[in-house]
RNA sequence: GGUCCGUUCGUCUAGGGGUUAGGACGUAUCCCUUUCACGGAUAAAACACGGGUUCGAUUCCCGUACGGACUACCA
């Protein structure tokens, strides 16, 4: 009873992992750590045909970005290795034969049209459920209905097989799931699904089975997408004798489209305005682009964040929490049963929060990284002094640089909407004050509050209200009627650069009524 | 269609037989402020519906509706 937890995150390589696989994946590793237990990350490739080149390394690289790494992977094996599927094609055979030999698998021959005709048949005979099942597997050409000899036959001429759960007829199926307390279905709904594939492969059914086995997992923590199947699972359990060490199962709520229309699926892709990727991603065969959230701007522990909340809270207010005060919070039963919508509004709201608390030093790295990128040169004190400007407004790493254009291009155009009401002769007058003054003497220090002294002393002298002109200033400086602190702009901006801006106001922007 | 799962403010959710049904995001208003933002304050906003059980149900049970997942030699 004192085992070790694990878990394992099992992901198929079949292009960019979406964040839903992405949360799956954070709830292992945090119920991992909580229980002081190993978290493991197993390749399912048994699909060869749907093998994507770059998708593992995507994963493993996603993980990583989120500091949620596994023990044990294809790149960090353990002692039950190999941790790819695909590598472990020679060792499931013989699971399949043992279910065969103890009657609860079967060797079935039928071809892709025999099963389309089966299905087509029952369709027209109005059997509501036209599958591969207890009833029908009589009519079929399996190692049940054909005799022994043929059977033998038709293996040793190399004829492609799959092989067949056989599920009982008439049985209850039931498991408790951590989070949706007892599941019951009745095997006559189920059907005789493959294990073996005629390929030599397992199918997942089979595979996820035999290796949670031999990796020893004690939890399966997985999307409820699994849910109708893991029935099946728990038969299988069963067949081989091991549902005593059977793992817990523990399906998640899925995460739906904003609009509750479905779930969250990778072909979302940009479509709704954000990403469903953690990385950027290019599928190699269309190359089409994704974007991640990485690229868009997400800080590691904002996602984090966010999507630990995406079905899970901690019973109480609090909800900042980082990566060790989840795993300090985290538990299952604190996992809701409903279907989550994904609110990138919330994310936004994370992200900010992580963003402005980093210290001004990392910001400013931001600024820096992306004005070097545009080829530009900053001075450090300079790259301060507009991350002291920014910080409170910024959502993503890049609005640093992105915002502060209004410091490296003086304005061509101003905002109409602001010209027309706040343009007047009292503020061109006062403009024209300032701006002579400034141009006069520039011996004088120019920071913000002599800047505003300036300013308000030009005012006063002519007994205008400096509340009634400064929209009217910030416009003739950045063009627009709303933004950061004018006076720290001017000080960054310096007084000729702000003189020459007024100056190109006074003269483009005409005198309105 | 069938099977399974679900349903508290627009969204994420807390709660739980008797509560002014709590918080957060978002929205609105006000304050601060030269603007916007930040910050502060306030407001609007929810127990899907119908039956039971009960002195009492949003909470427990059953239906209905609605939503979702699954229904492949994909995972």
């Amino acid at each position: 009873m004192n085992q070790e937890v694990r878990v394992r995150f099992a992901p198929s390589p079949t292009g960019a992992l979406h964040i839903g696989g992405l949360r799956t994946a954070l709830y292992n590793y945090l119920f991992a750590k909580k229980m002081g237990g190993k978290f493991l990350l197993r390749i399912e490739d048994t699909d060869q045909t749907r093998f994507v080149p770059g998708a593992e390394e995507y994963i493993q690289e996603s993980l990583a970005w989120l500091g949620i790494s596994p023990d044990e992977s294809p790149w960090k094996p353990g002692a039950v290795g190999p941790y790819r599927q695909s590598e472990r094609k020679e060792s499931y055979l013989p699971y399949a034969l043992d279910l065969i030999e103890k009657g609860h698998a079967y060797y079935a021959f039928d071809t892709a049209e025999e099963l389309e005709a089966m299905r087509e048949r029952l369709t027209a005979a109005r059997v509501v459920q036209p599958q591969y099942n207890s009833i029908t597997r009589t009519q079929m050409k399996n190692s049940l209905t054909l005799s022994k000899a043929e059977v033998q036959e038709r293996l040793a001429s190399g004829q492609p097989y799959v092989i067949r759960a056989k599920l009982p007829l008439k049985e209850e199926v039931r498991f408790q799931d951590l989070i949706r307390g007892w599941v019951v279905v009745h095997t006559s709904t189920l059907d005789d699904k493959v294990l073996m594939k005629s390929d030599g492969m397992p199918t997942y059914h089979l595979a996820n089975i035999v290796d949670d086995h031999l990796m020893g997992i004690t939890h399966v923590i997985r999307g409820e997408e699994w849910l109708p199947s893991a029935p099946l699972h728990v038969l299988l359990y069963r067949f081989f004798g091991w549902e005593e060490s059977m793992p817990q199962f523990a399906h998640l709520p899925l995460l739906l489209k904003p609009d509750g229309n479905g779930k969250l699926s990778k072909r979302d892709g940009d479509k709704l305005g954000f990403p469903v990727f953690p990385l950027n991603w290019t599928d190699p065969f269309s190359g089409e682009k994704s974007s991640g959230f990485r690229e868009t701007g997400y800080l590691p522990d904002a996602l984090l964040n966010f999507l630990a909340f995406l079905g899970w809270n901690p019973g109480d207010e609090r909800e900042i929490f980082s990566l060790s005060e989840l795993v300090e919070a985290f538990s299952i039963d604190r996992i809701g049963k409903a279907g989550t919508k994904f609110d990138i509004a919330k994310a936004k709201w994370f992200n900010e929060h992580y963003l402005r608390q980093l210290s001004v030093e990392h910001q400013r790295e931001y600024l820096l990284q992306d004005a070097q990128a545009a080829g530009v040169q900053l001075e450090k004190g300079k790259a301060t002094a507009v991350v002291h400007l920014l910080r409170e407004r910024v959502t993503f790493p890049g609005d640093f640089w992105k915002d502060s254009q209004l410091l490296w291009q003086a304005p061509s155009e101003f905002d109409e909407e602001v010209a027309g009401k706040k343009w007047n002769l009292e503020a061109k007058t006062v403009l024209e004050t300032y701006a002579a003054a400034l141009e006069a003497d520039n011996s004088i220090p120019f920071d913000a509050s002599s800047a505003k002294a300036l300013l308000e002393a030009t005012a006063e002298a002519l007994e205008i209200k400096l509340g009634k002109v400064m929209q009217a200033v910030r416009l003739a400086v950045t063009g627009w009627g709303a933004g950061p602190d004018l006076m720290e702009v001017f000080a960054i901006l310096g007084p000729q650069e702000v003189a020459k801006r007024i100056r190109f106001a006074l003269h483009t922007l005409p005198l309105v009524g």
